[in-house]
RNA sequence: GGCCGAUUCGUCUAACGGUUAGGACGACAGAUUCUCAAUCUGUAAAUAGGAGUUCGAUUCUCCUAUCGGCUGCCA
């Protein structure tokens, strides 16, 4: 069992986007398989037809390859143990449903819907909460209360009818978690789920789950913790096919919470705190709401990964920054937490702003190129990675450049007036004059010579450094922030320095006094 | 309500029973600078509470509190 070739599989239904939390198993799943030099399936539980959503399957698809979460089997690129795809493997869930009501596991029950909400509201009533177990099996239309030949003609002439696992009545159930350790639960509690539905020829989750695991030789089950609880039934359920000693190993990862208030990360919270919790835009196939995404806000996928992976586990060193092949290596589920992390936008923030500041400009200028066009700059992409790399370390978001890069190639066609009202001054401006003489002089405008040069004259004349910059600044790209001006001045070239000091000399004037 | 799980600075977390309880984000202060950032330096900031076990508990046990998950013919 623990020589088994390592096998995992991320899971994901089809319901909606996938939203953070679900990347992050998908991403824990992955690290882990390659660091065993395992297999990474993805497998597709579309087994409840009701809340089915177009487009969510491409949609996660799109996803895992954003953040370079590759598969080696699944629904995408096949394999072995295909179709990939739970609805696409219908027959095999009966024949296992089948074959534990043989062997007594299971049984078959022809309760309605109402029937069990009615019982459910006079729980309630009595303020309990009803259970469907052993209390209540032998009393209601099942195949343990019924005789066999009303069950069979009952199934015979096509009423309706599940398959529910049988729970044993009083049973401590052992089990074992690699992140939880040694966790015990006693079966008294638990009811007897359904594990096969009838209205729409599907097994359920349970079901689903423990045979498809089974048959593609999953080795560790890497989920969220809302799995917990049915852990026994899981456990059981192997037990009761007989796989028990080669079932997978568990682990069940914390969940991620809210940034503020209470409850886990919702689809809601992205709006409502301003920040996405999809990793892509979510555009509804009804016109329903739209959902931000990470990508979309401008976060690189390397940094989105990262930031992820460091949301439950840590790797006991005081490193921040890891590239997938770094998270691959240093990887491990000793080192995942085992309370609740809170997500935090903050943090997420600093994560890109780190990987934007490395990133180099020719590859943030691929990004930014269809931007600046939208806004109608024209750049080549070696002048927009020139420009992006004097401004990039005062972004933290892929957009923020935009409006840095703007001012690099189009010229002010206004001026900041605050920053006027501070710089905008006659002996600035006077000085401002002078100073344009002395770089018209220069043969031309190198950002070191300039500064060099300009300082000197600067200190000859005593003239005031700050003021002077801060108002030449305000000429050239028309507010008094961003980088070194000299920067600035040798990316535009001298004739458009002097074309954009003459024009802020025209249209502000001479300045107060 | 029942079952299961969790609990270290505001947040993410480190500390295989012995540390001045460490780091990071954020906050604040300073340095640097032509500005805004970035960067660097520093400051404040935590073991939920109570009993045990122990020479010694953040660490082990129990109780309480709080938080979370589950309690569907959802996953």
């Amino acid at each position: 069992m623990n020589n088994r070739r390592v096998r995992v599989r991320f899971a994901p239904s089809p319901t909606g986007p996938l939203h953070i939390g679900g990347v992050r198993t998908a991403l824990y799943n992955y690290l882990f398989a390659r660091q065993h030099g395992g297999d990474f399936i993805v497998r597709i539980e579309d087994t409840d037809s009701q809340r089915f959503v177009p487009g969510a399957e491409q949609y996660i698809f799109e996803a895992l390859r954003w953040c370079g979460l590759r598969a080696d089997e699944g629904v995408e690129q096949g394999g072995p143990h295909a179709p990939y795809r739970q609805s696409e493997r219908r027959e095999i869930y009966l024949r296992y449903a089948l074959q534990l009501v043989e062997s007594g596991y299971a049984y078959y029950a022809f309760d309605s819907a109402q029937t069990l909400n009615g019982l459910r509201q006079q729980a309630e009533a009595r303020g309990e909460a009803f259970a469907y177990n052993y209390q209540v099996r032998t009393q209601l239309e099942t195949s343990l209360s019924l005789p066999p030949s009303e069950v069979q003609a009952r199934i015979d002439r096509g009423d309706a009818w599940v398959i529910r696992f049988k729970m044993p009545e009083n049973e401590t159930v052992e089990m074992d978690d690699l992140i939880r350790g040694h966790i015990a639960a006693n079966t008294a509690a638990l009811d007897d789920k359904v594990l096969y539905k009838s209205a729409d020829g599907l097994p359920t989750y349970h079901l689903a789950n423990i045979v498809d695991d089974h048959l593609m030789q999953i080795s560790h089950v890497i989920r969220g913790e809302e799995w917990l609880p049915s852990l026994p039934l899981h456990y059981l359920l192997y037990r009761a096919f007989g796989w028990a000693d080669t079932q997978p190993q568990f682990a069940h990862l914390p969940l991620l919470l809210k940034p503020q208030g209470q409850g886990k990360l919702s689809k809601r919270d992205g709006d409502k705190m301003g920040f996405p919790v999809f990793p892509l835009r979510w555009c509804p196939a009804d016109g329903a709401e739209e959902a931000r995404g990470y990508r979309e806000d401008g976060y690189l996928p390397e940094a989105f990964v990262n930031m992820l992976a460091l949301l439950g586990w840590n790797p006991g060193t005081e490193q921040e920054l890891f590239s997938m092949d770094e998270l691959v290596a240093a990887f491990s589920l000793d080192r995942v937490g085992k309370a609740g992390a809170r997500f935090s936008p903050d943090k997420a923030r600093w994560f890109n702003a780190q990987y934007l500041h490395r990133c180099p400009g020719q590859q943030l200028a691929q990004a930014l190129l269809p931007m600046l066009q939208g806004i109608g700059v024209s750049a080549s992409p070696d002048r927009a990675a020139q420009a992006i790399d004097l401004i990039k370390e005062r972004a933290s978001f892929v957009p923020d450049l935009l409006p840095l890069t703007e001012r690099m190639f189009v010229p002010p066609v206004s001026y900041d007036q605050k920053s006027a009202d501070k710089f905008w001054k006659s002996d600035n401006v006077s000085n401002l004059r002078a100073l344009r003489a002395q770089l018209e002089a220069m043969p031309e405008l190198r950002a070191t010579e300039a500064e060099a040069h300009v300082q000197q004259w600067v200190r000859d004349n005593q003239l005031p450094m700050g003021a002077l910059m801060n108002t030449l600044r305000l000429a050239v790209i028309g507010v008094s922030q961003g980088p070194s001006i000299f920067g600035i001045c040798a990316f535009i070239g001298k004739e458009e320095t002097l074309r954009r000091i003459d024009a802020a000399l025209s249209t502000l004037g001479d300045g107060r006094g």
